[in-house]
RNA sequence: GCCCCCGUAGCUCAGGGGAUAGAGCAAAGGUUUCCUAAACCUUGUGCCGCAGGUUCGAAUCCUGCCGGGGGCACCA
């Protein structure tokens, strides 16, 4: 029995009290059921009495007592008690806690995935850096809170595309590509200009590709650098971010957006809705009337369109190509944006409750050696995705910034990432998934057919057994909720905790039998545990994109 | 000035209204004749920033203040 099915028994029985007559409330769909702290409060319990009493006009203890004399009946528990105020206390016995294994290991990796967003499409956009350098470690974090949100979204059952939007318009491209053309001459970047040692190498990189670029005369020569370094810059972050494990559904160019004649058609739509005006030349949108501090520029007096008039062109071709929802992961230097987008969503007609959320992430800074990291080999003055990995390798970069609430500033911690200690929780959990691969491979080496045999769930008795199936078994919720609220840092919170059951199991229960021992029930059993832990610790890691090694 | 985020153990941080607030690190000690010791066990630590409010119940929700970080554009 899962913490869910216990809900719902508790669920009819209200519905039983109800009926009797003996108390008048609603009937809730579902109720809380918490996994206490404290052992002598039982494998499982719920505070309903207690939320349930005002409205009833009834003392909770009254409620529960009521409740309990029902739940004692349903098959698998074995004690309820009232206890304190009103709580309702529940022992399960080992065979129905232990049956989830079995279905664990028959789920497989479809394990902990659900129904919840079931028939949601959304869009999740993240990172969008301009294509003008390096990414650093603002873009780094939400590549994998990014692609982790996506990938629990996924998990909770909505449709969910990954979208970069390429900033390849507008000033900075110039100034980029006169940066990299003053390089290939010898000469240092404008003043406004871009300056890192990957400027120079880009600079060196195009005059070996194309040997007679620095002929051209200098206004097409200056476009001819821009294009050819916008489009080597591109390939380098998309190529990093494979690398990193993070796959983009969608590449979305600002150019396309005006090459398509979606700006001025937006523009349009925008007018149709009436909320757009002229004033000293320019055009605005009237964001204010839907939250913004001010009204916004989508025409400059000078004829331009604004930088604005992009991302609302942007936010209708989102809509347009049917999504339902459209999330931004942004730095918390654009909160000033949020408002803004949520207008947008408003001035095209849009509810912006339903159709747009934008999710604010704090700072990231790296320590080595006690010190702040700030010089990057590639970048000069800023720190890269790749400077991070080089440091630490792919999983734990990913694990170490999915681990977090994207709402706090983080500080991460070279020197205790690449440690092989219980303060690297990457190599913890990872470390819990190889034993039991390990322990796997022992079984096959003595011939143990243990997926061919009876699981018999009831011998599971053990206290550090009966841990460690109710952490199995809360793991739908975790990914559920992780989805719900879009904090996938739940996950490998959750994995902490899986993983320590494990290990205190395996500290305290045999699995194999020793080589003077008969192979017994226990021992099978015990393997249907091992296998699904793994099972789970394996989807848990795969929501993270971190790799669940065999050995190490 | 206005807006957003944060304030929890010596340090780094979890804790989406429930019982006695938790992990890791750091400190000290212990556990392996056979499944991976990258593990496990034991010992100590708290005006949950402050003050009010809502509630049967608040670290959690609301208001105000204090302290720290970030942001305000016909820039991109």
């Amino acid at each position: 029995m899962t913490p869910e099915l216990l809900g719902q028994a508790v669920c009819a029985a209200i519905a039983d009290v109800v009926a009797a007559g003996n108390i008048n409330v609603p009937v809730p769909d579902d109720v809380v059921i918490d996994r206490p702290k404290v052992r002598e409060h039982g494998d499982y319990a719920t505070p309903v009495a207690l939320t349930l009493a005002k409205t009833a006009g009834v003392s909770p203890r009254t409620i529960a007592e009521a409740l309990a004399q029902r739940l004692r009946l349903v098959p698998g528990v074995i004690e309820v008690e009232v206890a304190g105020p009103g709580f309702l206390n529940f022992r399960l016995s080992a065979a129905t806690q232990g049956e989830l294994a079995g279905q664990i290991v028959e789920s497989g990796s479809r394990y902990g995935h659900g129904q919840s967003l079931t028939g949601l499409r959304i869009n999740v956009e993240f990172i969008s850096a301009n294509p003008t350098g390096p990414l650093h470690l603002g873009h780094t974090r939400w590549a994998a809170v990014g692609d982790a949100i996506a990938r629990v979204l996924t998990a909770a059952g909505a449709t969910c595309a990954r979208e970069f939007y390429v900033n390849d318009r507008g000033v900075q491209m110039d100034r980029f590509g006169a940066s990299v053309m003053a390089a290939a001459h010898g000469k240092p970047a404008p003043e406004d200009g871009y300056h890192g040692a990957y400027i120079v190498d880009l600079a060196a990189n195009i005059v070996a590709e194309m040997p007679g670029i620095r002929d051209v005369p200098s206004d097409e020569q200056l476009i001819a650098f821009r294009e050819a370094a916008y489009e080597r810059q591109l390939a380098q972050q998309q190529r990093v971010l494979e690398l990193f494990g993070t796959h983009f559904d969608v590449w979305a160019s600002e150019r396309a957006l005006h090459d398509s004649g979606a700006v001025p058609r937006a523009l349009q739509t925008l007018r149709e809705q009436g909320h757009v005006y002229d004033l000293d030349g320019a055009v605005w949108l009237r964001t204010s009337a839907f939250g913004d501090d001010k009204d916004r520029v989508l025409v400059k007096a000078n004829g331009e369109l604004t930088y604005f008039a992009s991302d609302t062109a942007y936010y209708l071709d989102k809509r347009n190509r049917g999504f339902d929802r459209v999330i931004y992961l942004l730095g918390a230097d654009h909160h000033g944006y949020v408002n803004r987008l949520r207008a947008v969503a408003a001035c095209a007609g849009d509810t912006p409750a339903d159709s747009v959320e934008v999710l604010i992430g704090q700072l990231v800074k790296m320590m080595k050696s006690g010190e702040e990291v700030r010089l990057s080999k590639r970048a000069g003055n800023i720190i890269t995705l790749e400077d991070l990995v080089d440091e630490v390798g792919v999983d734990a970069a990913r694990y170490s910034l999915i681990r977090y609430p994207v709402d706090s500033p983080l500080t991460l911690d070279l020197d205790a990432l690449v440690q092989r200690t219980n303060d690297n929780p990457v190599y913890y959990v990872q470390y819990a998934h190889a034993r039991i691969c390990s322990v796997l491979r022992n079984a096959e080496g003595l011939a143990i057919n243990w997926p061919g045999q009876g699981y018999d769930a009831a011998l599971l008795t053990d206290e550090r057994e009966g841990e460690l199936l109710r952490a199995l078994a809360e793991f739908p919720a975790v990914v559920a909720t992780a989805a719900e609220l879009r904090e996938p840092h739940r996950i490998p919170r959750y994995l902490e905790q899986l993983a320590t059951a494990y290990h205190r199991f395996y500290d305290g229960c045999r699995v194999l039998p020793r080589t003077d021992e008969a192979l017994t029930g226990e021992h099978i059993a015990r393997l249907w545990l091992c296998a699904a832990t793994r099972q789970v610790l394996a989807n848990g890691l795969e929501l993270c994109g971190v790799s669940a090694p065999e050995r190490m």
